[in-house]
DNA sequence: TATGAATGAGAGTTCATTCAT
DNA sequence: GATGAATGAACTCTCATTCAT
């Protein structure tokens, strides 16, 4: 048997099995809530039967939580490295940080994870919990060494940075629940750009919409 | 018939019912979602059988649709009679309008439904869009109203508008949906305090972070 | 109280409630089966709320056969007399019967009865029992009996009398039995016109279709 | 897998199943009519549970639609075929076919759907329209062959074919009804034999009741 | 390991029947 | 007597889960 060197093309799929089958239900979660979606539509759209999925995963809710847990695999190490290795005004830093997000988070599968979460809160506590300590928490803390660092350079004034985390947190977790709720229906003349809103959202809060005195 | 003078026991129950429905039903979907809502129990919640529910609701879509409708029902005929009287400094009229959409929505089981439709909106389109025009688009208009209206005092600088209404939005959508999915599941002390919160975004959006140069 | 000389309008309708009831039950009966009838709709027809019903009728069953048992009161009384009475060639008696017939019952909504009462028989034996005596036998008897003066008279040949009548009974059975069920489903074209079917399956019978040797 | 060659149990099952289920539903239908029968009793009587059945019929009404067209499948073919080779006499081949009629639809359970069909027409009339279609015509057609056949050959007299064609259609219907209806409530004594019933009835037909001149 | 036929608890909905007014 | 709001049993249909093959 040769699996030790190069899986054959049985055993490779068998192995991509869970994930394919993660990925399916992933997109179907999000597109039509936990509720919705049925079981034999992630089994079809992953390409196995129903009573495979039920090999991999014990049940719809343990595949809704692995889909959770799977999805938000620890980004936060590569992102502090690079505020870490960031030269020059905290501004600056800020609205990277932000467009970075919306790059990563935000136009990916993985916002659709953050919305899904926020819905089905009510219905899995637990799930709501868990990322609340590793998303959630993990990314407030790197915000707040943005600020942090903002202040001790003398680029921003002091604030309360717990409350202003959540200023930067709201505009994220307001865009991306936009776009897996309200924009869907919305006429296209209507609809928000996320870039466009970002920028502005960043502006307003670094400099203020009030005339200086 | 006594119906015109003074309503029988039966005949005041009557008029109650849909309002008692809908009140139990606001609760529980809120609670619990749609789907995970069973119609028996909203009518138990209600004092009713499961039958009676049906006398006054077609369908149990038909009964979110109008705990949607009842909850909103036209709110912003006083709220903009309140922008027009208002006197002074438009700084000052912004943290009003934000404290009152606190203090009379986000606090409210109004916050409740808005946090339904956005997490049930991919399976009810349809309400999405309705909630869209009856509640979204005219608190755009208010807070329009509002931004301009310190543009035009020289209270505020000139600004993208639509843009920045949406900044104002943001932290209201945002302190919703957390109420009601994340909130729950934190330990007290991380809790995040929604007036709080509201006060700084909006001084943040007046002022900024950014040390003056 | 007049009531014993002229009843008021109030009496007058308090005394036909039932008959009402019984008119809108039969016609509802027959045009859409017992099943699918609704109590409540009988009662809107009869222009009586639903709880007036049950206070006539018992149960929607015991509606059902008073309708049968209502609309089939003795018609046959009469009928005897006309063919004690008739002069003639027994060929016209059996025509001037077989059209009486679809006059008075086939074109009527007596005919609906038949219907209801052959298409629910199995619901409802002993209604159909009950038809059987009340209806079918004295029909049977009265055919009897114009074929036996046939014979006597010397107009028809000798022949076994009880399967003979069932031939004169099955046209008006499947009459009534198509213009119920087939008849509203067929283009106009095709359908069938029940007195020139009459005419010509009498003639037939009198005559045959074979050519004489 | 071993389906090409020999099929497990599991896939014999299979392919029996939609017809049990059919069987099951054709019994049930004629005896209890198509709002009275339920679809548990439909599943049980085919040792299948509820769930099963509509995994073969995706709802009540298709399942009746389905026993309806499964009953009938094309039976006219071979009759055509039989008629096209009848050597003799016109009269025979009538008789012929009125008995072969009895013996194939009659006496078995494809008499019950129409009985069924019939009744229920006012409920389901796109299946009393599909019946007329696929049965009601096609038979009409081939009795009016048989009749033209005699024609042709000087076995009949001429006479108008479509109306001739009802009063050969009429005593089947009757018979038909009859067995489903009044007969199982009719004491023996008195019990219409069909064979006999249907033997008179063409005797009537094709020489007449009237004493020759 | 993979399948998909089979299950059956459970949900929404209907409607004959009851009964307080 | 008359009403119609209320009931709840009954029914169709769904779908997560199981298990023989």
């Amino acid at each position: 048997m040769n699996s030790a060197l190069s899986p054959t093309k049985r055993e490779r799929r068998k192995e991509a099995r869970p994930g394919e089958l993660l990925d399916a239900a992933l997109a179907l979660f999000v597109e039509k809530g936990f509720a919705a979606t049925r079981v034999e539509e992630v089994a079809a759209r992953a390409g196995v039967s129903k009573g495979t999925l039920f090999l991999y995963f014990p049940s719809k809710e343990e595949l809704f939580k692995a889909v959770v847990r799977e999805t938000i695999a620890g980004r936060f190490g590569e992102w502090n490295d690079e505020l870490d290795a960031f030269q020059g005004d905290s501004a600056e830093l800020l609205r990277y940080t932000m467009n970075a997000w919306w790059e990563r988070i935000g136009m990916t599968a993985a916002s659709g994870i953050t919305k899904l979460v926020m819905s089905e809160a009510g219905t899995f506590p637990e799930i709501a919990s868990f990322y609340q300590h590793e998303v959630i928490d993990p990314g407030r803390a790197l915000l707040k060494r943005v600020l942090q660092r903002g202040i001790d350079r003398g680029d921003f004034r002091p604030m309360d940075l717990d409350s202003a985390v959540y200023s930067l947190i709201a505009p994220m977790i307001f865009l991306l629940m936009w776009k897996h709720s309200m924009a869907p229906c919305c006429p296209p003349a209507d609809r928000l750009d996320p870039q466009a809103f970002l920028g502005t959202q960043v502006g307003l809060l670094l400099d203020g919409m009030r005339v200086r005195p």
